[in-house]
DNA sequence: ATAATGACGTCGG
DNA sequence: TCCGACGCCATTA
């Protein structure tokens, strides 16, 4: 067999990295493949949340310099006042607090 | 097999 | 602050 399963094991665990942030917190795509320690690197990640990030709370994974995903932005924004996640600016640009906001994973 | 692409990050201008 | 160039690496053309 060639590819039996719908997810690898690097798209789980990332997964599993983003269901662990809490609400009001975020981190950045470096910050996951980072915290990871081992994979391919932090564009795969964001290919991952791509794939699958339907499943889980995409809106707490952003840029690191605090901007959220392209083209979803403003569906963003309103997960962040609802969580009262701290803002710099809410934009546009949307930009997230990384000082306060970041969550250093556990 | 080579080139282009992408939900990235960092640096220089 | 905004924008472009590079480096990075799996996927796709």
């Amino acid at each position: 067999m060639t590819r039996a399963e719908p997810i690898d094991d690097f798209a789980a665990r990332v997964l599993d990295v983003v269901e662990s942030i809490p609400p009001g917190r975020v981190m950045s795509y470096g910050d996951i493949a980072g915290y990871l320690r081992r994979g391919p690197g932090p564009r795969q990640v964001g290919r991952v949340m791509s794939a699958y990030g339907g499943a889980v709370p995409w809106w707490r994974v952003i840029h690191a310099d605090g901007t959220p995903a392209p083209g979803h932005d403003l569906a963003a924004l309103a997960h962040y006042l609802a969580e009262g996640t701290p803002l710099r600016s809410a934009g546009p640009p949307v930009r997230v607090d990384m000082r306060r906001a970041r969550w250093p994973g556990r």
